[in-house]
DNA sequence: ATGCCGTGGAAACCACGA
């Protein structure tokens, strides 16, 4: 069972890119980010066209998080990461696919630091923590997979001395991160490749692309019980090359059925 | 060190992203 996670950048203005990836890819399940679109203006019909149900929670403008899966069934469980009653933006949807939870997430980006947004970014991590306390010691197979916004290691980062007072690097973000680590879950890229340089993310200017000048932050976190089934895990980086795509690249996972 | 590019929505610019 293939499962990915894609940070779109806006699914109906990358609809084409998402599609050739959905075909050539052909992930069983993919989880979606950044859709930028309201409920309303969600793509299904291109999607059902391509072999995929959905499950999507949008908003106008921003945010927006989905999951596709192809010939599976799939249970939505929730489209709120609890704990703010007053936080309306979509940022996490959650359903049971083949006996697994699977939670899609986009975490605050926090810029500016400091200030409110970082506040913010913090706030959600918090509550992402005490969410997947609860899942973990609930025991079922669990995935938690999307846009982290963190780089969890100076290995992660293009160059990390420059990433000092940003958001996504900052010490409390990262202390957050490998707070969440600490439950018991398994950064699936990293258990596979421990010392390699792996990007998910590469600017649009300067030519980060071209010159690798990445950053890894869309991450695959695995319960105990899903870790063990991990068979597989990789980047789908020449996505990222294709004219008009995403900022980010798709991450995938192969697990034991 | 930096939003230099890109999307979306509203308004002919601005918010936001990482």
């Amino acid at each position: 069972m293939k499962i990915a996670t894609y940070n779109v950048n806006g699914i109906n203005g990358h609809l084409s890119i998402v599609l050739r990836w959905l075909e050539e890819s052909k992930p069983d399940v993919a989880c979606l980010q950044e859709l930028k679109a309201p409920n309303e203006k969600f793509p299904l019909e291109a999607i059902e066209g391509a072999g995929y149900k959905a499950i999507w929670h949008g908003q106008k403008s921003w945010n927006g998080v989905a999951i596709l899966t192809r010939g599976l069934d799939i249970q939505e469980v929730g489209r709120v990461l609890p704990g703010d009653p007053e936080d309306l933006h979509s940022r996490y949807i959650e359903a049971l696919v083949n006996g697994i939870h699977i939670g899609c997430l986009y975490l605050p980006n926090g810029n500016p630091y400091p200030g409110p947004k970082f506040d913010y970014k913090l706030q959600w991590f918090e509550r992402l923590n005490l969410h997947a306390e609860a899942l973990m010691k609930a025991g079922t197979p669990t995935i938690l997979t999307g846009d982290y916004n963190v780089m969890p290691q100076e290995i992660d980062v293009y160059k990390p001395e420059r990433w000092g007072n940003d958001a996504l690097f900052r010490p409390e973000s990262r202390e957050a991160f490998h707070k969440l680590i600490g439950q018991g879950w398994t950064d699936a890229i990293r258990k596979l490749y421990p010392d390699e340089v792996i990007y998910t993310f590469w600017d649009y200017f300067r030519n980060a692309y071209e010159r690798n000048a990445g950053l890894r932050i869309d991450h695959f976190l695995l319960s105990p019980n899903v870790d063990k089934r991990l068979k597989a895990a990789g980047v789908d980086r020449n996505v990222r090359g294709w004219e008009k795509s995403s900022d980010h690249a798709p991450v995938w996972i192969e697990i034991a059925d």
